[in-house]
DNA sequence: TTGAAAGCGCTAACAC
DNA sequence: GTGTTAGCGCTTTCAA
């Protein structure tokens, strides 16, 4: 049987009040202090988390609902986070909703019956009625990657500017000369998508091009979808000088691909790629790449969710953080004209 | 203020203990289903479970220890457990430990403190002792993917049959003509990396062959890992004709290393991977490959777990699962002679 | 600074 | 089948 905050009582003599305070940070007499702490240490006492909850209404867990666990940039999120929740006694439950709206309110469902204190979510559903009910019951809620305007103001969020990102990426393709440049996108519909499909064209009307649709390909960020939309961009009539490609898995997709079809990087097509510079700085050619700072978003948004559940009953002053994202050039990427 | 079950007592008139049974799937009057069922509704009530697991000292939540989140095999494993677990209201607390001893010991304390009903672990430390306290504390454990003689009988644990199924792929090799192969394993001292050198060796010493030191490479199961371990085969006095690489990343890793060498596979090297059939499959050439049955590892984990969960105070009996593995031929092993 | 006492919301004897 | 009651182990007034 574990010991409780009684036996420590019914050991030094003193109340439990005082034992509590203390456990708890509070200032005691030394001499009780050291009562408590020898206490405590012979009894193996940890307090009890339930009891502590009970009263507290805190649980020190936050929940985590993403749609895919197996994403190299989900999980190095995740496992930022992760790490410095932990250190600060907070769990993590990690919910994986598949992609699925419905899975995805599931887990809202769930995690709420749990008694999170805070929720962190990378958004499936576009339309944010999954989080409504955690939003009504005060649970402070950060996005992920992804915005939800229907929830402004009431959510805070870490995402990157992803226009400028790929505005970057294509118009250094442009400025080395290239004309026909292939996107490949991940789930249509999706915040990152809508924005780097933005930025492309943004960058390309800057040079009065007008890419044709068949150029851009809609994908679902796997490696498995970069592999068949760059070959699907490589059956094209009109042959591409260049590709963009919006994120990890699809990147490595695409490059499979290209090595397939025996095409040469960058004489016979220039790549730009998306994150994981220490993979793709090693291999050769060097992958000119868009690198999201990873390690920063997870801190922003473990950070963020600690500031809103810190400010107790105060009302949160819920904010979007849009981190920069860098452009690392390799050798991926073939001049065609002198800049 | 949330409702309890006060609130439903005060409204539907009967006692505390009946509306507990019937919420907790006891037998009530017809009658008193209804009202029990439409004060919930109304009151839009939903059980504390602080209180509910203070009383049972049993939390629904089950810890998940791990070396490393970024890996397809482990995010594979998460993903169907969680899913099962979840379904049975059990929540998932994820630990990355980074394959680090220490983190691993402390994330094992800090699931007891948080009070987890069960722990899932694939261990970083081979010696157990990260384990002890659980074990100690009554605490039921499934390991994953490794097994731990120390712990021998106190816990489960679900693998593969890792000698069986590097036997069967280096024997493919072997039959395949090939004489000259090269193996990249994981981590020295992983029980897995030890295991399928294992059944490579045994394979070799069936056909006569000695494979030199210089051929078996340790790495680190990741993609850089694999990549680096194929540049150094490829880069041995005495060339290669065969290579096996024992797990998904080092597999994507050491294509890519090929296709950089601009060597063709089968032509001018035969390969055999790990894992993700449908991606590998997609590709052309064909991989072959090793296949592990991820999601009957996952379901087989839970399941597991479950079992020692709704076990009660009955003593465990622990078990060792071992699942087979698929050896799924491609077209990426060249035959030197005939069959 | 300390201690007594109340109570968080639930479950589980136990008596009816 | 139902209700009364006594905790589970902690925090937190409040008074000393």
């Amino acid at each position: 049987m574990a010991s409780t905050i009684k036996d420590i009582a019914k050991m030094t003599g003193l109340g439990l009040a005082t034992i509590s305070k203390y456990l708890n940070g509070g200032n005691v007499r030394p001499n009780n202090k050291r009562l408590i702490e020898d206490a405590v240490r012979d009894l193996r006492f940890v307090p009890n988390e339930f009891a502590r909850s009970l009263k507290t209404r805190l649980s020190r867990t936050v929940g985590v609902v993403i749609p895919e666990l197996g994403n190299q940039f989900i999980t190095s999120i995740i496992t930022t986070m992760e790490d410095i929740l932990r250190k600060l006694d907070y769990a993590v439950i990690v919910c994986d909703c598949r992609t699925d709206p419905r899975r995805e309110k599931e887990a809202v469902t769930f995690l709420m019956h749990k008694r999170v204190d805070g929720l962190i979510n990378m958004p499936t559903d576009s339309t944010g009625e999954h989080l409504k009910p955690a939003l009504d019951a005060g649970i402070p809620i950060v996005l992920v990657d992804r915005i939800l305007k229907s929830l402004s103001g009431r959510v805070s969020a870490v995402v990157v500017d992803n226009v400028e990102a790929a505005e970057k990426a294509t118009r250094f393709l442009l400025e080395s000369g290239h004309e026909e440049i292939g996107l490949i996108l991940g789930n249509e519909g999706i915040y990152t998508t809508q924005k780097r499909r933005e930025g492309f064209l943004n960058a390309c009307a800057e040079f009065s091009l007008k890419p044709g649709e068949e150029m851009i390909r809609f994908s679902d960020y796997t490696l498995e979808g970069g592999y068949a939309q760059m070959k699907a961009l490589l059956s094209l009539p009109k042959p591409l000088t260049a590709v963009f490609v919006t994120n990890y898995e699809m990147t490595l997709g695409a490059m499979i691909a290209l090595n397939e079809a025996a095409l040469k990087v960058p004489d016979d097509i220039s790549v730009i790629g998306f994150d994981k510079l220490d993979l793709f700085g090693a291999m050769y050619p060097h992958l000119t790449l868009v690198k999201q700072p990873q390690n920063a978003i997870g801190e922003c948004v473990a950070k963020l969710l600690l500031g809103l559940l810190s400010n107790g009953s105060a009302l949160p002053l819920h904010q979007i953080i849009t981190l920069p994202t860098q452009l690392c050039e390799g050798d991926s990427v073939r001049k065609l004209k002198r800049i």
